[in-house]
DNA sequence: ACAAAAGTGTTCCTCATACACCCATGT
DNA sequence: ACATGGGTGTATGAGGAACACTTTTGT
């Protein structure tokens, strides 16, 4: 009883996007709202179908196309994969999310499609349509976690960027605060984690910090190291 | 253009399951040899498709059973989906693929479906049928990976354990040596990793070893650490 | 000169590694 | 007694946390 002699298709076949960026020193999540049911008016994650000759890499990085108008460039992995069989009333869908992130973008860029869309501070976006609140948060503490070991804050940053840029990226995410001065070492300590232009930037005062770029570097090593886990075990 | 106005089934849901166990002293995966096409003759990963009213976990849960006869008590997570248009050959099927861990069991138990079902060690399974060593690869890497933060290494061991069951898994399963004194210290430091159960095993010589149970902890810190690695990036 | 941000040096402590050594059992 | 595996103590070194201090700019 494995396979029915014949290939049935039993489900509906889409993705979604849980894409972060980080806007006035706050997680941001690209939302929109939804015109028609089911859920009309409630604000869901980006997403659509995969079509017949696609696979699911190319099915996010169009839908992220079409609802961002961004190209190329940006992270984007596979989350995890949600099919519950009451997720939607029309039938069964099975999504498969995706992370994405993404640096500080002008301004949710208007596509053809995502006239709806805007950034909304991760904590704020209220009760998401289907069980796109269970994704979203999935989606932000698989990225804190990523932050640890890999160098997943880079792609918050515009190119080229200031150590003090990346150290930001780590408060915000993790909310917590990084001493300046040992994240500063720690970060150009680890092998091809950023590389430095040579050139500098200038703020309104203070002295001019280095521009990096990211490395080749797809592990860290020693990781980078979130505050406070070690209280946690011991209460 | 995000949706069709009426819910269309466009793909296949299915679920594959990396099972994987020690046997011998190596890490084997539990397969199946394919009867009919695509593939006959090939040994695959056992799976099939997700009934209309299951979740994802439960229809993991089902096959696992089918396949095994196991039924409770065993670690099982969600892996990824693979949905290249092309892995199979009917049409587009949709594999969320699950990593289970074992403890060794006696035999492949022969369900009623699972006449073929047999261990593999991991690196003699040779060429699998669809993508199932993409999957098989991916499942290893994720079970070496959470060895490291997590307590998965105890899915392995038959309740109750020894430390140097739990230590040979490690060896096993990253094929390098541990040291014994310095793992023993390092496991009872965990906070709730594992908890005596003031029992002693004897062996056939040497001093008996204390007994021990899977504790509540979820993560381990400090983390067990993986030996190598500096180096691998130093190369 | 001063404020402010970038970056360096130093101290202390935790923990991984290596390994000498002791403990408890079967033969 | 002795072989064998279980378990403890201890020295060394790498790296994280804290923080004093120096550097480089704009005003």
């Amino acid at each position: 009883m494995r396979e029915p002699s014949s290939l049935r298709y039993n489900a509906s076949l889409t993705v979604d996007l849980a894409i972060l960026t980080i806007r006035g020193e706050r997680l941001n999540v690209l939302l929109i709202e939804r015109g028609k049911p089911p859920f009309p008016g409630r604000l869901a994650l980006p997403g659509g179908f995969v079509l017949d000759d696609e696979d699911l890499d190319r099915a996010a990085a169009r839908e992220l196309w079409e609802e961002t108008g961004i190209g190329e460039g940006l992270h984007m992995e596979q989350l995890r994969t949600y099919a519950a069989p009451g997720r939607d009333p029309r039938g069964r869908v099975a999504s498969v999310a995706y992370l994405a992130i993404a640096p500080d973008l002008p301004v949710p860029v208007a596509g053809t499609d995502a006239a709806a869309a805007r950034w909304v501070p991760v904590g704020e976006e209220g009760e998401l349509a289907f069980d796109h609140g269970d994704i979203l948060g999935d989606a932000v503490e698989r990225a804190r976690a990523k932050l640890e070991y890999s160098p997943l804050a880079t792609a918050f940053c515009r190119e080229p960027f200031t150590i003090a840029d990346l150290r930001s990226v780590y408060e915000v995410v993790w909310g917590v605060r990084v001493d300046p001065r040992n994240f500063h070492r720690k970060v150009t300590g680890v092998d091809d984690f950023i590389v430095a232009t040579g050139e500098r930037r200038s703020l309104p005062t203070g002295r001019p910090a280095a521009l990096y770029r990211r490395g080749r570097a797809e592990l860290l090593y020693p990781p980078m190291m979130r505050p406070g886990r070690p209280d946690e075990v011991a209460s």
